[in-house]
DNA sequence: CCGGGGCGAATGGTAGTACCATTAAAAGAG
DNA sequence: CTCTTTTAATGGTACTACCATTCGCCCCGG
């Protein structure tokens, strides 16, 4: 009913138009963060849209951040949009294969400048935050979590600092996957070197020195771009062994692989599935 | 029946779990960029889920850009994955309320660079398109469409130059984000200033002098945002009375617009949906 | 009067089924 | 062999039902 009023312009799928209704009922005001939304049941009858329509609209908003929803209670618009990239960033990095050193190179164009910036404006609570990370690296012993944490922490707020909330967030999620990926090829974050670099970077956040700052940050992210080189190299042919085993077994069984884990079994009449491959290029 | 197996590391809904899985899928390679996916039923079926529990995560998928759906044909691995940013960005920028401004400020910070590398490594096919897009804003007199599809061409070209995926994919989305903001706020790209801007930057890469490159740019966004600033000015007060509106609107019944087009009808037994907002901070 | 426990309603999560419009491949007609 | 028709499979939507969780309310006991 609510969906043939109006302009009604109708172009691709319920989910398209649910979503476009909520960007301008966030743009608008209507939706506040924090705020608690009708129930999906509600939703659904005032949007004149059903319960299993509007679900998967919810379930989008709530794997990209923009909704929180708990059984029981119900559905709350993100206080902050700070996770709204995390999840859309890994499958970007899986799908283009962007390895860490990518990551760290971003890092190494932004970075500098943002803590140049930090070193000219960072608040006395931002300065605080600081000394406390390191600290918190140096009780860490070699507990790799602690140490990710705090590290993460330290350039989060050297990002706040520099009052720049885009690439606050960005650089937020690119961090969290770059340690994500380091973990996965189980290299350790070297705590002595971490701590080193953050607190020659630290000391000149502290002196109000911008291009000292800058130059500090360059250092501690072109070392961790050398240690990630070295590693890689380490860990080099353990990798090349994975590639030839996957390449192998997709050899053995050409579609026997995907008919296991995915299971393309009959399609339409004909037997096409095992040539699908000459699809691929489109 | 496949979900009770194995590990079984259960924490959240079968949505999360699901797209783990696929990420999985994804990571190992089984599947590919342009392949084609089962159909929802035979996929809800090898996951031992239902249908109905399936579909928002291939929504989800969608949404994000990394599959891509026709009805009576089926489910494709998105081939690239520049799109993969562009609604979350959306939603962000939204819950941010993020400014044209904070846009251009972003690319202030990281063009230059990559105009610099672009003047280093741009290849002949590179400088052709360059040529081209600024042919094209020549030919396009008035066509605010034309322009800005040649614009946002031209600074994608110089990213891609740059060899550096990560900002190639995110300032596409930025500035596309930016054209839009522009137009919703009724400004006109001076495609006079764009063109000049554009040839001295191209002359820079064409000569790979890279610090005049990286200088041009600067130039060209400096202007950019000088423009944003003085439009903004001018409209001012126009945002204002809108403001205003919108203020009144929720003046004269507290909860009527929200009951109105979102419809919070009864809530539990009790009448508490009035002060909510006590809760809007947690 | 006050506090704790239980009851019940509402919520999001999942499942099953049915139907629709669209698409592409197979089957048929020329 | 080409063009048209048929047909089956696909994603899109809807309705219904049930579950476990959560929270507000009420009642009971202190």
């Amino acid at each position: 009913m609510a969906r043939k009023t109006s302009a009604d312009s109708d172009k691709g799928d319920l989910t398209d138009w649910l979503i476009l209704r909520f960007k301008q009922l966030i743009s608008e005001g209507t939706l506040m963060p924090g705020h608690k939304l009708p129930s999906e049941r509600e939703l659904s009858m005032h949007f004149g849209v059903s319960r299993t329509s509007l679900r998967p609209v919810m379930k989008v908003l709530k794997m990209m951040g923009v909704v929180s929803q708990r059984v029981g209670d119900g559905t709350y618009l993100s206080s902050d949009a700070s996770s709204v990239l995390s999840e859309p960033m890994e499958f970007l990095f899986l799908l283009d294969e962007t390895s860490s050193q990518e990551l760290v190179e971003a890092r190494l164009m932004v970075e500098p400048a943002l803590a140049a910036k930090a070193a000219q404006q960072a608040t006395a609570e931002h300065r605080l935050i600081l000394r406390q990370t390191i600290a918190e690296i140096e009780a860490a012993s070699d507990d790799q979590f602690r140490i990710i944490e705090a590290d993460l922490l330290f350039h989060r707020t050297i990002h706040q600092s520099a009052d720049n909330r885009l690439f606050s967030r960005l650089f937020q999620v690119i961090h969290r996957s770059m340690m994500n990926m380091m973990m996965l090829t189980s290299q350790m974050v070297d705590r002595d070197h971490t701590l080193a670099f953050h607190q020659a970077i630290y000391e000149a956040i502290e002196r109000r020195d911008a291009s000292e700052a800058a130059r500090r940050m360059r250092d501690h992210l072109v070392d961790a771009r050398a240690l990630l080189v070295q590693a890689n190299r380490a860990h080099a042919d353990e990798r090349l062994h994975e590639r030839i085993q996957s390449v192998s077994r997709e050899h053995t069984a050409k579609n026997g692989l995907r008919g296991k884990v995915l299971g393309t079994t009959s399609r339409r009449r004909g037997v096409k599935s095992a040539n699908t491959t000459k699809s691929q290029t489109r």
